[in-house]
DNA sequence: TGCTAGTTGAAAATCATTTTCAATTATTCC
DNA sequence: GGAATAATTGAAAATGATTTTCAACTAGCA
């Protein structure tokens, strides 16, 4: 379900990419993650861990691992960037908290009759779609209910 | 299909805002819009048209037409905010083309059934979703196929 | 071990967006 | 029509995320 974090750095090195101290320490703070990041969130994590890690470096290295496909992007609002681990391979999409920022991953959207018709009304060739759902999770919910 | 340039007027007012001529400037010049736009699309624009309009004013402008629900954002990439004119009332998505711009949109999207699912195997209280298909249109396919 | 191209990070640059605030003006009330 | 007043405008400054620059450093290869 989870990349390790020795694949991922696998990959890395395969993909012709250098594996340096700094790097190891951002995949392994990455993949502690149980909701969506930001760049600057992840920096203050991994640098209170190895001080000396620049944000410069957390940004390169994210944009790096997105590029292989390990993490992604969500739209989760705010004004700035905000991403996801991935799990392995499957076509999927996200349900996020919008109080926790807490993230499930679906698959099964099914979007494929909706795909082909718009292909065969419009006549564009059709590359990809986003889908996230947004919602509250129980605890949120709870959290308001009482306070 | 859709929006006036008075009935929006109107919907200012209504909601206690002021129409201000920088106002109906910014108004008309999105009226115009057949694809998704920046603030500094809509600036330049507006601002040939009339010289004084000052970007802030776009920026609060178009702001205010998002809160009156005439245009929503979408998520086309790139860094800056990209906004789009609402058809009329209706629940409804967008299909972007890559190359141009160019928006088609589309109702029908029927995610009920996906969002009970999810619903039920997250106990997620589920508020709204985020869907759009990205392709590239006839015309830019034929551009890129040429040269 | 030494070489070299890839990597790092501090500082500066960039760029979209927001805030500030004094001047202006649309609307209301007479 | 003419105040009164609260909303609006816009130039300039502030903010904040992200990117670029570049000299020093280093991972990985020979």
């Amino acid at each position: 379900m989870d990349y390790t974090q020795s694949e991922i750095e696998r990959a890395l090195r395969k993909a012709g990419y250098r594996l340096t101290p700094q790097r190891r320490e951002v995949i392994s703070a990455v993949m502690e993650c149980r909701r969506h990041f930001t760049p600057a969130e992840l920096y203050e994590k991994a640098a209170r861990r190895r001080s000396g890690i620049g944000l410069v470096t957390v940004y390169r290295t994210l944009e790096m691992l997105a590029r292989l496909g390990f993490i992604c992007e969500v739209h989760a609002g705010g004004n700035c960037r905000h991403y996801l681990i991935r799990p392995t391979g499957e076509h999927h999409h996200h349900l996020i908290c919008s109080g926790c920022g807490r993230v499930v991953n679906f698959t099964g959207c099914d979007l494929t009759g909706l795909e082909r018709r718009l292909r065969r009304e419009t006549s564009f060739t059709i590359s990809g779609h986003l889908l996230e759902f947004v919602g509250q999770c129980v605890d949120c919910r709870r959290r308001e209910e009482k306070g």
